[in-house]
DNA sequence: CGCGTATCTGAAAGCGTTTTCACGACCCGC
DNA sequence: GCGGGTCGTGAAAACGCTTTCAGATACGCG
């Protein structure tokens, strides 16, 4: 219980003002006398104080505290970006001299270490990273806690979110193959039950539409992210369909494995066979083939997520983000 | 100010108590009725209620909080690790009922924001990311926080660490390419400036020393940890070599860089040319070829430190630790 | 049987802020 | 010059918990 630290009544005394006035300064109350002000900043500087956070928090109610919650059944070894999502987070909200506390928990039944620390009171809001079912938030969101998502939520409406534009991400890719002059267009989806899979899926059939060709059943398949997924689906969807001669894959994890499938079969990438994955992963980690992808701003979609929680906190009602991505044309297409 | 919530004094008057026994029976004390603890244990049941942390830390000055502190100077897209990390952090202390408050912030120079909010009283430990130079971590030391850092900081006896064996991880990698029958081994190291560079090319050279074998600057080439050094020093080394027959290298990028290089000149690997990464970062993700690497337990590094930061955070000096790595024979070696 | 001691409990004093409320000083216009 | 306002300030209560201190009760022992 060290308590080495200046107080305010130090300032105050060592200031000959009240512990009152000294408050208001800190508050940037404008009633104050300037000249006191700044005679009080003055003693601050000497003095090195900095206000206590508890005891601030237990005479206002606010922490300065924001959670990012990580559903821990999720796993993050999947999710490179997560790492860089939070320091999105962190630092927005650091500029805002607010701080994340960061939980990573199992979010599916009731935590009750979850529960209890994002019971009002203990943070200020919270943002959820890539639920899987809206429940707990709804329930925290009941509770009065500002809450802001980042990645879709399945009840879009019932939350303010953040998330890439997968949808149109997809379809500016799928576009780009078209354009290329790819006619015979595949695509390797990701899990449809969750929101990434489903919008991407569906911006590549927008474009197909809006082109005028037609959407074949035969030119789909469905994965689940990993890269032996991308392999066995590219092997699946040649055998059915060797006339393809481009194909969007969900994400690059499996655009990998499609490509070893590309080239076990001796096929030209991307003469015979383009391709083009999502989520610009291996940015310049592949060696000698640069995947053409698409890009999302991963830092950002954490930052805004924080600006969003603020906002929240202040009162307001954040509307709902959905950031660009865009297209990295290198060797693959 | 929404003060919904349940006070002590709440409990307390419901049961009949003062508040000194409920807080005693919050903290575990073993003096108190035992038929009292039952009842305020129900009662604290029944209405739900959760201590106020704030008026918590305000009365015993111990927050609950420990700081993790990354410099954002270092590229987190260049360690996808550090979210791995972050999450044995995050985990292990909420099992001590703890909370991990997420700090990304230039470290280089002296930063109010970081100063501050170390300052005691604000969190009670904190655990420092590879960081450039010890001298912020010295300084906050000197003022009493107790602090731990991941990664083998320069001046390794000042402060207590956690890092992976990257020297016996090296030393292993190497022995292993002796034992498949490699006789003119080559290493592409990382930078020498840090610790885990420096090591990796250490182990190296042990193991072949061990078995004999001379070690010759012409098979020694330092890289920056990129995928393009990689290439470009494996380009080097088969001019200079032409007679390697394998290679460690001393993370997974610049592998895949040298892999690229190797496959550009015909060569076979692993029969003409056995390769060695270290990290595993791409586990399962290379599609076609699996690299063989030296894996380090990233989660537990972070679990971790945050056991040896709880431990100083009560007041012992806990012993830095070093982690075992251990080799996955894949397919490039 | 009385006294010292051990055991359990409650009153109350903090912990360091913010904020309400009241109060004096001052200025204004009539 | 006097009432009504503004302005700047300080006293003090409140926030919800812990912890010291002392009191009350029960107990053991000579």
């Amino acid at each position: 219980m060290s308590r080495s630290n200046v107080t305010l009544s130090d300032i105050a005394e060592r200031a000959g003002v009240s512990p009152a006035t000294v408050s208001r300064v800190l508050n940037g109350d404008s009633r104050v006398n300037p000249a006191r002000v700044a005679r009080i900043n003055k003693v601050i500087e000497e003095l090195g104080y900095a206000p206590n956070r508890a005891a601030r928090t237990l005479a206002t109610g606010r922490t300065g505290l924001v959670a990012a919650v990580i559903d821990s059944n999720l796993n993050v070894f999947s999710d490179p970006f997560w790492g860089v999502i939070t320091t999105g987070v962190s630092r927005a909200l650091q500029d805002s001299n607010m701080q994340a506390l960061l939980m990573v928990r199992p979010l599916n039944e009731v935590d009750p270490q979850v529960i209890t620390m994002l019971t009002p009171g203990h943070v200020d809001g919270a943002i959820f990273f890539q639920l899987h079912n809206d429940d707990v938030v709804r329930r925290l969101q009941a509770l009065g806690l500002p809450c802001v998502i980042v990645g879709r939520p399945d009840d879009a409406a019932a939350f303010p979110y953040v998330d890439s534009d997968n949808f149109g991400g997809a379809e500016i890719a799928t576009t780009h193959l078209i354009q290329r002059g790819c006619r015979t267009i595949a695509t390797i989806a990701g899990n449809v039950s969750l929101s990434a899979g489903r919008l991407r899926l569906d911006g590549y059939r927008s474009a197909l539409s809006r082109a005028g060709i037609p959407v074949e059943d035969s030119l789909v398949h469905v994965g689940d992210w990993t890269d032996e997924s991308g392999e066995t689906a590219m092997a699946e969807l040649l055998s059915r369909r060797p006339d393809i001669d481009g194909v969007f894959i969900a994400n690059d994890s499996m655009a990998i494995g499609a490509l070893a499938a590309l080239d076990e079969r001796g096929i030209d990438i991307p003469n015979q066979v383009a391709v083009i994955g999502f989520d610009n992963m291996f940015a310049g980690r592949l060696g000698r083939r640069q995947l053409t992808t698409v890009q999302q701003d991963v830092e950002a979609l954490g930052a805004t997520a924080a600006s969003m929680v603020i906002e929240a906190i202040q009162g307001a009602t954040p509307a709902s983000v959905v950031l660009p991505t865009h297209l990295v044309v290198r060797e693959t297409a």
